[in-house]
DNA sequence: TATATTCTGCAAAAATGTTGCAATAATGAT
DNA sequence: ATCATTATTGCAACATTTTTGCAGAATATA
């Protein structure tokens, strides 16, 4: 049968799997973006607001999602192993924003961590910047 | 006379040095570290909360702090030209924020806004991990 | 399928942010 | 210094977001 990672985490953590928790985690995945709270409850409009707080929370405390913030507001959109480990780009211009990969970064992180003595478990990376067409347009 | 850079700027960008304003600049500067909105409003109690709000945003407008982001709060600190250009690292255990700075992140970070053609303007790097102390203690 | 336990919806409250407008304070010119 | 102008603040009402306790519903286990 097919294999069903989400079911196996929340398991491993002894909670249960439930279709509250399925639909929330399936919106996350279907949007393949970060989302603000507001429009995860959005996109499970038959769940109680209170759940999807309650749910959020615990996902976050599985490590299921992470949560990175632009201007003031927070967006969540699941991490590993549901997503490959990246962070973001965004044009302050016209909202556009890229996904990063770079291995490079990732060293230097654990490098800085270790100078001081931390054991890396979770960072996050938000670059804000002007993109290419945006720079042509007006400057 | 003494230099008042705070002031300066803000005549720079055509808005009144106002005693509510310095306040909460001075909350800022003298706290040294980021603070929640909410905390920020309790350090100046003479304020109304609405000014609080609005003198943030023109804060960040100007550039003259930056928001980050801890768990699901946002947090506000002063930026250049009040504090040297830094990150955070901070222990999930017993709550140690300690301050980074590094040149080769720097770097690493602009050339990867190049690589996607990206002019960088703003980032934020957040790290989070276990000190040395909290390995020891239980681990 | 029965039982124990965990989750969820509901409803109410707390906390957090936002808005328009009149009163106040700051600025620049005299 | 004073005055006129303009920007800023407090107030008060409102909107939105998040939290909480608890009873009923759903889930897991035997």
């Amino acid at each position: 049968m097919k294999p069903d990672r989400f079911a196996d985490i929340l398991k491993q953590n002894d909670v249960s799997v439930t279709t509250v928790r399925r639909a929330i985690f399936d919106a996350l995945a279907t949007a393949d973006k970060p989302l603000k709270n507001g429009e995860i409850a959005t996109l499970v409009p038959t769940v109680d607001r209170a759940s999807v707080y309650r749910t959020l929370e615990l996902f976050d405390r599985l490590g299921l999602t992470t949560t990175i913030v632009r201007g003031w507001t927070p967006f969540t959109e699941l991490a590993e192993p549901f997503k490959a480990h990246h962070h973001h780009i965004a044009c302050e211009r016209c909202g556009t924003v890229v996904e990063i990969e770079n291995d490079t970064l990732e060293d230097v992180l654990g490098l800085i961590a270790g100078r001081h003595d931390f054991e890396l478990t979770k960072h996050v990376v938000e670059l804000t910047g002007v993109c290419k067409n945006c720079r042509v347009a007006i400057s």
